[in-house]
RNA sequence: GCGCCUGUAGCUCAGCUGGAUAGAGCAACGGACUUCUAAUCCGUGGGUCAGAGGUUCAAGUCCUCUCAGGCGUGCCA
């Protein structure tokens, strides 16, 4: 497929009297025009030559091509190149990516990129929850996504387990802790004092002061704060694996905030020797006034460092010693400035890979009225979200499919899909109104759409038997249902690419969406252990078998895991 | 106040760096299970793309302004 692609790019670039990048200004028409098309309206602004005129002498010689000739046809509607696979080329294309790749359908070949990608990163001793729902679906999926597209890629849990809240913490614990509750509920323990801490704050202003006081302590190395802390990660991160565990997701790196600490001092040390440092109001800063953007704060006035200072000592550190050449990071809108300072700092020191670290921005979950806050205590939990999900599924078999094996397997998997997917599916930079009913619907354009179409391939093969499937015969003649299957699956080829460069996991998702409705329809229309001719069965069978491995691995891509029957 | 983001069908959203007749799902209504799983499929109705200007052969998409909502705006992360 990939050479395949090359070859059609090159010759489109070629076919036109003056520079034309065939890759950058190929499109995915509508269905009806064709698998690809080159708008051609540009090109004729700078020759000053109707488009048409210039795509039909493109599509002439373009059909002279004896390489291409068996490929596919170009055809002109206006001022558009269109070219369409013959039938037997793109089934030639398709099942040859099927049969080498199977479920890793799309990968591209390595291309010696190194990638960070930041995601997830909790704080400790607080819940999980549903607010951190995004920044690990959307990470885990482009982790993924990156990785197919051929980069090799590091996955790192940058917790928040350091900065002033462990010194209001460690406060809080002291004066209205209970041992009991810590150790058999820890997380619930430490969020109840949270928000004890804030609500008391609130009138006695003063207990910032004691928060602070405490934080600075244990960046001192004070070791009964650090010990208390210690031991509130430990406890945290036992309860976060829980979590991704059922979410399907793993890490690399579980180094948080306080992974950096023993660098801050270099990373100060960087800084003062490229003369960035100032003072001012006796807190160090760094005046980016140049860039349009208020001062980076790199230190407290008490000595203490500062999120923007540990986050530029892990940027350093990702950069020189995990040698990454991206730094991806998949943190909420709302930390824009934060990364736009980061960036501008990394650039004042002088280092030229201060554009390829990249914020993945995405919108806030809220509730209809206002905003999540922790420290309001006004959180929805993850596990909770989780367990409705499996619960509503479980209700759905029992009215659907009673005789099912596995219910409770099934019902996590197909409910953790529901919630992934319902999340991948937009726009990642759109805020996301919380909504139980919302949340729980899995009818339609959902997670267990898109594995119902693959259990019903599952089904299929299964009574059929591995043996049915074999070699298919290229002069099938494919049905209008057949065709557009394929085309969408030859999309989905692309889209990976797209999702990729663009960084918008929602890609792979409509592209499943998409594939299923055609699946959905073939499957109505198109009959396969009924077919009496061996032939046909025998391709609609390979059919069923592609369909069935591009699911698993789009959605393989999204994090999501196929029950395989529901 | 200033900066950034969002505004598409009753609801939730797609619409790929301006391009070919604005697409899905939900909800509503009407059909299809003695049939490879009906968590499905087929059909009908529903849009002055927030509003007003502008650029262009071409604007939902770019620019300006207005309105509405969100986020941010130095010692939190």
């Amino acid at each position: 497929m990939e050479v395949l692609l090359q070859s059609i790019l090159s010759s489109v670039g070629r076919a036109f009297p003056c520079q034309y990048d065939a890759q950058a200004l190929c499109e995915i028409p509508k269905s009806g025009f064709g698998d690809l098309a080159w708008p051609c309206f540009t090109v004729s602004k700078e020759l000053k030559r109707p488009p048409q005129q210039i795509a039909e002498g493109a599509a002439e010689s373009l059909n002279q091509d004896e390489a291409l000739k068996s490929a596919g046809v170009f055809s002109v509607n206006g001022g558009y190149l269109n070219f369409r696979f013959h039938d037997a080329a793109i089934l030639k294309e398709i099942f040859a990516e099927d049969a080498s790749q199977g479920s890793r359908f799309g990968y591209r070949s390595s291309c010696n990129i190194r990638t960070v990608v930041e995601y997830s990163s909790p704080n400790i001793a607080k819940p999980f929850g549903i607010g951190h729902l995004r920044s690990t679906s959307i990470g885990h999926a482009l982790a993924n996504i990156m990785a197919a597209c051929g980069h090799t890629v590091i996955s790192v849990n940058h917790l928040g387990d350091w900065g002033t809240q462990f010194g209001k913490l460690v406060y809080a614990f002291r004066n209205w802790g209970d041992e009991q509750k810590l150790s058999s509920c820890a997380i619930q323990h430490l969020f109840e004092l949270y928000v004890k801490f804030h609500s008391e704050a609130e009138a006695h202003p003063e207990l910032e002061d004691c928060g602070r006081e405490e934080f600075q302590k244990l960046e001192e190395g004070d070791a009964d704060n650090r010990a208390l802390w210690q031991r509130f990660c430990d406890m945290s991160l036992t309860e976060f694996k829980r979590i991704y565990a059922r979410l399907g997701v793993d890490f690399d790196h579980y180094t948080g905030e306080s992974f950096y600490i023993d660098r801050l001092g270099d990373t100060i040390g960087r800084l003062d020797s490229a003369g960035l440092l100032k003072e001012s109001d006796g807190a160090w800063i760094v005046d980016l006034t140049e860039f349009g953007l208020p001062p980076a704060l790199m230190r407290k006035s008490d000595g203490a460092t500062l999120y923007l200072t540990r986050d530029l000592a892990a940027a350093i550190y990702r950069r020189e010693f995990l040698k990454a050449d991206y730094i991806l990071y998949v943190v909420g809108s709302e930390q824009k400035l934060h990364f736009q300072q980061l960036k501008a700092v990394i650039k004042k020191l002088g280092y030229d890979w201060h554009d390829r670290v990249i914020h993945i921005d995405f919108g806030l979950f809220r509730f209809s009225g206002e905003k999540m806050s922790t420290r309001k205590g006004k959180v929805i939990f993850m596990e909770d979200v989780l367990n409705e999900a499996a619960r509503t599924v479980q209700e759905i078999i029992a009215e659907k499919n009673p005789d099912l094996k596995n219910r409770d397997a099934v019902a996590e998997k197909v409910g953790v899909a529901g919630i992934l997917f319902g999340d991948l599916v937009n726009e990642r930079i759109k805020n996301v109104t919380f909504d139980w009913e919302k949340m729980l619907n899995f009818e339609g354009d959902t997670g267990p759409y898109v594995e119902y179409a693959h259990s019903r391939c599952m089904s299929i093969l299964k009574k059929a038997g591995e043996a049915e499937i074999r070699e298919i015969r290229q002069e099938i003649c494919l049905s209008p249902v057949e065709r557009d299957l394929l085309r969408e699956i030859f999309v989905y080829y692309l889209k990976i690419e797209k999702a990729g460069q663009q960084y918008k996991p929602h890609f792979i998702a409509e592209s499943m969406l998409q594939i299923s409705r055609n699946f959905n329809r073939f499957y109505t229309q198109c009959p396969v252990l009924k077919i009496e001719d061996e032939a046909l069965r025998s391709f609609r069978l390979s059919l069923v078998n592609l369909t069935a491995d591009v699911i698993e691995g789009g959605l393989g891509l999204l994090g999501i895991a196929v029950p395989g029957e529901m």
